[in-house]
RNA sequence: GGCGCUGUAGCCAAGUGGUAAGGCAGAGGUCUGCAAAACCUCCACCACCGGUUCAAAUCCGGUCAGCGCCUCCA
C-alpha cells in the first residue's frame, strides 16, 4: 500500500496466491479485456517459470449489476436477457464461454479456480453480516450499505480524501443512506428484479464489490500475495474490496497490481464509448497469437495505443521471430555436433529476459531480448553451419521464454504450421518441383506465374541454396 | 474541483543521472534468373522554459498538450 513498485515475497516461501477481478459476462470480450488477462496470465507464468506454486483465482460475475447507480433495477445481464430473449443465466453461460473460449485462443491459462458470484451468495451474506456487527454497515430498507465514515482508512488504496470527492456526480444521491459515498454491500430486489436469493434483509441480490471479497478470502486466504485488476477498478471497486474485508478484521491483499487501459485514437476503449473491437470480430482477420504479441509489446503499467498499423506492425515482427525458431527446429536434426560461439551470446540473452522480467514484468524488454537473439541467430545461421547444443539451446530460449513465460509460438499456430499434413506436404512438394523443372529450363515465366499462383492463396516460395521451401 | 497518468524517430514502444533497447515502415548494399527470406550499413538534439548536478530523457519547479478515475467499465 505504498503506492510503488515494490520487491516481492511470497508469504509463504515457493506459494503465491492471486486473485483477478474476472468479467462480468454479458456481452463479448474486446480487446481492453484481452490486455488485462494476458498481462496477468504473464505475470502467473513467470512466477511459475520462477518456481512458485502459484494458485490462481479468477471469479467470474454473473450477478447483474445496475447499469449505473439509480434506484431502477435494471440490471445489465437483466438487460441483455431481455435484449436477446433469453433466460439471466442463459445470458451468463453464454457469455462466459464465449470469454473463455476467447482468452483460450489467446494463449491465457485457465484459473486454478474460477468461481461465481452466484455461487457464492452465502459467503457475501455472511460477511457483510459480520460488518454490520462491527457497525461498519447498516441496514435500510431492504439494503445493507458499508458505512464509509466508520473505516478511515477508506481510500488508501487510490490516495483519495472522502471530503474531496465530488459527490452524487451523476445521479440522484439515495436518500436511504447515511453518507452520499456508502457503498451497497447488498441491495433490495424490487418489483420484477429478477436474479434474487434470499436474505436476512428480504429478497435481493449482492452489491458488486462484495464477491471479490468473498471469494477472494474463501480461496486464499487471510493476507494473500496479490489482487490484480484493471486500472479503472482502483477506485472505487478495490478500495471497497480492502474495506470490506479489514472492517470485517479479516487481512487482505499484501500487493496490489494495475495494469493499464488500451486506447484507440488516444482514447481508452470501452463498452460504454462503444469504440471497441470485440475478439471475435478480430480473429476473424488477426492471428490470436499476433494480437497477444502485440499486447506483450507493451508494458501491462503503460497505455497501449491500438491501431490497424499496429496489427501490421505485430504480424510482420512476430514472423521474424517464428521464422528464425522454424529455422532452428529444421536445422536442428542434422546439426554437426560441436560447440559454437553463438552458445554465449543465447546465454546472454536469456539472462536479459530473466533480468527484464524480474524487474516488474517488463515484457516489452522482454521481447526486445527475443528480437536481439533472433539477430545473433540468424547472423549465425546465415553464415553457416551451427553447432547443435548451441541450436538446442536457442530452442530452448524460445519455447521457454517467448512460449512458455510469454505465451507465443503455441503448436497449432496458424502461422507456418496450419494445413501441414502429409497431403498438402506432398501437394507442395510435387508443385515446387515442377517450378524446379522450369527454372533449369529458364522457363522464368512459367515458374513465376506458379509462384505467383501460390501467393495469391496466401502461400510465400522461399528459394534458398538447398532448394525451394514454402510457408504460409 | 479532487486523485493520478502520459508526452521519446513516420508508427508502436523500453529506458536503472553518465551522452537514447527493440519492433514495424523507409533508404543503400550483399545474395538471387527475378523475387522472398536472411545478412551488413543508415535513420532521434527525448513537448517547451527554468533549476539542481562534473553530468538530466531520467531529479525539482513552471508552462503547454493529451488521457484516466471520482458513474457501469478491464
Amino acid at each position: 500500500m505504498q503506492r510503488q513498485k515494490v520487491k516481492f515475497e511470497a508469504g509463504t516461501p515457493g506459494k503465491v496466491g492471486m486473485y483477478l477481478c474476472g468479467p462480468t459476462v454479458y456481452s463479448d470480450a474486446h480487446l481492453g479485456h484481452a490486455k488485462k488477462e494476458v498481462a496477468f496470465d504473464v505475470i502467473r507464468r513467470y512466477l511459475t517459470h520462477r518456481g512458485y506454486s502459484v494458485r490462481y483465482v479468477s471469479n467470474i460475475t454473473d450477478v447483474g449489476h445496475l447499469q449505473n447507480d439509480a434506484d431502477e433495477g435494471e440490471d445489465k445481464i437483466a438487460r441483455r436477457a431481455a435484449l436477446e430473449k433469453l433466460e439471466p443465466m442463459e445470458v451468463a453461460e453464454k457469455y462466459y464461454w464465449s470469454f473463455m473460449d476467447d482468452m483460450g485462443r489467446l494463449g491465457v491459462q485457465r484459473p486454478s479456480i474460477q468461481p461465481r458470484a452466484t455461487g457464492h451468495i452465502t459467503e457475501q451474506i455472511e460477511l457483510i453480516e459480520e460488518l454490520i456487527a462491527r457497525g461498519h454497515a447498516y441496514a435500510a430498507g431492504g439494503s445493507v450499505y458499508f458505512d464509509v465514515r466508520s473505516w478511515p482508512e477508506y481510500g488508501k488504496l487510490s490516495g483519495r480524501k472522502l471530503d474531496d470527492q465530488e459527490e452524487g456526480t451523476r445521479e440522484a444521491v439515495r436518500g436511504e443512506k447515511r453518507d452520499a459515498r456508502d457503498f451497497a454491500l447488498w441491495k433490495n430486489a424490487e418489483t420484477g428484479h429478477i436474479m434474487r436469493w434470499n436474505s436476512p434483509w428480504g429478497e435481493g441480490f449482492p452489491g458488486w464489490h462484495i464477491e471479490c471479497s468473498a471469494m477472494s478470502l474463501k480461496y486464499l486466504g487471510e493476507n494473500f500475495d496479490i489482487h490484480g485488476g484493471g486500472l479503472d477498478l482502483e477506485f472505487p471497486h478495490h478500495e471497497a474490496e480492502i474495506a470490506q474485508a479489514e472492517a470485517a478484521g479479516h487481512g487482505f491483499a499484501r500487493y496490489w497490481m494495475h495494469n493499464n487501459m488500451l486506447t484507440i485514437g488516444n482514447e481508452k476503449m470501452s463498452k460504454s464509448k462503444g469504440n471497441f473491437t470485440t475478439l471475435k470480430d478480430l480473429f476473424e482477420r488477426v492471428d490470436p497469437q499476433v494480437i497477444r504479441f502485440l499486447l506483450v509489446g507493451s508494458h501491462y503499467r503503460s497505455i497501449t495505443e491500438m491501431s490497424e498499423e499496429a496489427f501490421v506492425s505485430a504480424q510482420n515482427g512476430y514472423r521474424r521471430l517464428h521464422d528464425a525458431l522454424s529455422e532452428i527446429e529444421r536445422r536442428l536434426p542434422t546439426a554437426p555436433d560441436r560447440p559454437d560461439a553463438l552458445s554465449a551470446k543465447v546465454a546472454g540473452h536469456v539472462q536479459t529476459f530473466e533480468n527484464a522480467m524480474s524487474d516488474d514484468f517488463n515484457t516489452p524488454r522482454a521481447v526486445a531480448a527475443l528480437f536481439n537473439l533472433t539477430s545473433d541467430v540468424n547472423a549465425a545461421l546465415a553464415a553457416g553451419e551451427v553447432g547443435r547444443s548451441a541450436l538446442a539451446q536457442a530452442q530452448a530460449a524460445y519455447r521457454e521464454l517467448g512460449g512458455q513465460v510469454l505465451g507465443l509460438f503455441a503448436a497449432g499456430a496458424a502461422i507456418g504450421a496450419a494445413d501441414d499434413t502429409a497431403l498438402v506436404s506432398t501437394l507442395m512438394d510435387v508443385v515446387l518441383e515442377a517450378r524446379q523443372h522450369y527454372r533449369l529450363s529458364k522457363q522464368y515465366a512459367q515458374s513465376d506465374a506458379l509462384r505467383g499462383k501460390l501467393a495469391e492463396v496466401g502461400v510465400t516460395v522461399e528459394d534458398t541454396k538447398n532448394g525451394a521451401r514454402w510457408k504460409r
